[in-house]
DNA sequence: GGCGGTGCAGTTGTCAGACAACTGAAGACC
DNA sequence: GGTCTTCAGTTGTCTGACAACTGCACCGCC
């Protein structure tokens, strides 16, 4: 009863097979696949299972499928971006996805500070006064520091920065929460305000549009994050180099 | 003849319809989609094609099946990151995806800097020696270059950094090799010599683990490279801000 | 009444066979 | 030689059936 996916369906075995071939070259992208009936046989099983496996890998981007002619391995840009280990991601695999979170965040400071146009100005300060407000009320402000650093992100004009928080922040945020919860409320309260300071200075700096003080800013930000985070992994992994 | 795509299958309208419900928040997550029954008397369509959409959703990430009880929406989190416009980037978009891989690459570099341990500092240096060698042979080096980028991104000990560069890589890298086409032999040289030395500043700056350093030259370098295309823009996109 | 076991309707997973729509190429025709 | 037709092969869709599993109501037992 340890292991709960004992390869559930035909369907995803068939399907891991052929992303195995696709990966590991043995079908060079531009090739044609074999026809359905030839996995079938193979396989030893039905159509329908490798029809499935087909649409699955489609959806993936990894093949394309041409109506009358076969199935063909598509060209491997295609394929989408996932964060490694999807199921149970432990602690260090959370610091190795901050990296990356940092920095692409500092970068974006940085843009912001130069692109940055009023109206965005004003809507990254609306999100950190909403934080504040949230801290005032004597809440966690998850929700609004996400929001905070997402206006951020926005800001740079540059869609792909928004974009890749997102996604990177659905894996990393929810367990903020979590963390919150050991200390004493008072010593919360600290350590947001003390957060919320840090907020201010990032704003400050991209109000005057000095990008390399945003950088600064929001580098001292997340790297103290990171810190916290890293003296929780403690002996888990303590010197990485 | 202007649009190839007529929506082909009907498996993909199904699809399309189920993303939009899931999307729009008329599917929240959690809760069951519709039955295969249901799908196919709503729909108009067999239990085949219904299936079939299904596969592609779970492919995806947007839902998950449990045989005997039903389709549930997973959480949004668990979707992958894809960049934006798959179909026919445009060169604004290729400037996008540029900024946000100089943003991960420069950290790459200051982490690097930290950590490399000697053995990924020496695949760091026989990289760059690689591409000496290609241009010696007078060659382009989009592969070596490529490979050296990768060293220092696997060097940080964080795997996210090398996947999330691969992934990158295969949607901007390939573009390089048409610019370098326009110009002469002679121009081509001296631009490929420049970047190298450019290299040489990198690689130096991480054998003396000097991560500020490695910061400065590795931005510069892809800064460079930013402004190179951006001038090719030229009129389709001046000034963003 | 509470509680555990049993059976059943409902749902997804798989199989099998058939036909439609389309492709690519070989062969027929001029 | 060039064009057209035909045809085997392939994917897309439909239909019907059964297996495997889930959740729940029902029932008997204590």
């Amino acid at each position: 009863m340890a292991d709960k996916q004992p390869v559930n369906s035909l369907a995803e075995q068939v399907m891991a097979r052929l992303i195995a071939d696709i990966r590991g070259g043995r079908l060079a992208p531009g090739t044609r696949l074999p026809t359905e009936q030839a996995l079938t046989t193979e396989l030893g099983v039905s159509r329908t299972v490798v029809r499935e496996a087909v649409a699955a890998l489609r959806a993936d981007g990894l093949v394309v499928t041409r109506r009358g002619s076969g199935a063909y391995v598509a060209d491997p840009a295609a394929g989408p971006f996932r964060i490694a280990s999807p199921r149970a991601p432990s602690l260090p695999d959370i610091l190795d996805v901050m990296e990356l979170r940092l920095a692409v965040e500092v970068e974006a400071a940085a843009l912001a500070a130069e692109r940055a146009s009023r109206r965005q100005l004003a809507t990254i300060r609306t999100a950190w006064r909403a934080i504040d407000a949230a801290l005032l009320r004597g809440e966690g402000a998850v929700a609004e520091d996400f929001a905070f650093h997402r206006a951020i992100a926005e800001a740079t004009g540059n869609d792909q920065f928004p974009r890749f928080l997102a996604y990177l922040g659905s894996h990393v945020i929810p367990r903020q929460s979590v963390r919150l919860d050991v200390d004493t409320p008072a010593q919360r309260r600290l350590y947001l305000e003390r957060i919320q300071a840090e907020h201010a200075q990032i704003v400050a700096a991209i109000s005057d549009k000095d990008p390399s003080e945003a950088r600064r800013a929001m580098r001292d930000h997340l790297t103290r994050s990171l810190e916290r985070y890293r003296t929780l992994a403690g002996g888990i992994r303590n010197g990485r180099r």
